[in-house]
DNA sequence: GTTATTGCAAATGATTTGCACAAGG
DNA sequence: CCTTGTGCAAATCATTTGCAATAAC
């Protein structure tokens, strides 16, 4: 986890005039020490790994709060469960692509595409404050080669596609 | 509602082996009688006043119904309710604005925004097939002038703003 | 000590579903 | 008829919350 954000977190919680705590640091640690998105079930798994006392209560509370403290952000890949991303410090303004065929997230950043997004609000009256944008698309290299690996790989690991609603 | 949906509709009825019913109708003509977006439960007041008969149950089976045949689509404007959009047979690839400070969403077309997105989509290696952006904004005029009619017209009426995930 | 934090289990709230009855074709 | 559709109430499932016990500071 990034010296960064453990200095975020703790002026955080001392602005607010929180408490430090074995459970809180563990599920701190589960959800930073990987770039991946993960749901509120996926880090209440990993944070067991760390302390096996940490309770879904706890991990739902700690996301509310690494949530309110900008460290994580709320994002939606269209499932029943939010999914959490941990990577908006790193690009603040990123976005997101699905792969429909094998449930790849692949995230992008583009300077154009904030561009233009702060000019169409404009002209419609606003000021934009986050955009989110989500793009559901196929794999180019599966339709021409007939294989993608990251298909492949995804079936092989039994890993969530695109779970029901 | 106009002829289009009826006769969108018609033809997946026809080609799911489906039957017309009183209920549906109603419900139908309930959601596309206006074209503001709706929750489940706004649609389900709506359709009661044309058939008091029309059951939760009914609108929730007929609204997955009508997902699927392409006629309402399920956007993300991030309360805990799905809300459904009849708008997107008119404008295919239209997007949303929220005012954070009135709640009102905007919805906006721009040939140019889709434009820049494939072409995002495509330097990735993938082929879109849906974009859904949404852009959390603020009022100008209520920053400029104090006052925004949208903001005054929805405190007045006690309408939902953003609720609560 | 005082107040925040936790785990548990119960509550919530949106949505889904099993089932027996009703009704389209 | 035969199958699909319906309302009801019960079930689900993610998330939230009340509470008594625990632990920061």
């Amino acid at each position: 986890m990034q010296a960064d954000i453990q200095q975020r977190l703790d002026d955080f919680i001392r602005r607010k005039g929180l408490r430090r705590t074995n459970q809180r640091e563990a599920i701190v640690q589960a959800a930073f020490s990987q770039d991946e998105h993960f749901t509120a079930e996926e880090l209440f798994e990993r944070a067991r790994k760390i302390d096996r006392d940490a309770s879904r209560a706890t991990v739902y509370r700690t996301l509310g709060l690494l949530v309110e403290a900008g460290l994580l952000r709320e994002i939606d890949l269209g499932g029943s469960q939010t999914t959490y991303d941990p990577n908006f410090l790193d690009k603040p303004s990123h976005n997101h692509l699905v792969c429909i065929d094998c449930g790849r997230v692949v995230e992008f950043e583009d300077k154009h595409v904030d561009l233009l997004n702060d000019c169409v609000t404009r002209r419609l009256g606003f000021k934009a404050l986050r955009q989110s944008i989500k793009i559901d698309a196929s794999c180019e290299k599966l339709r021409q080669n007939g294989r993608c690996e990251n298909l492949i790989k995804s079936r092989l690991s039994g890993k969530r596609l695109l779970k029901k609603r």
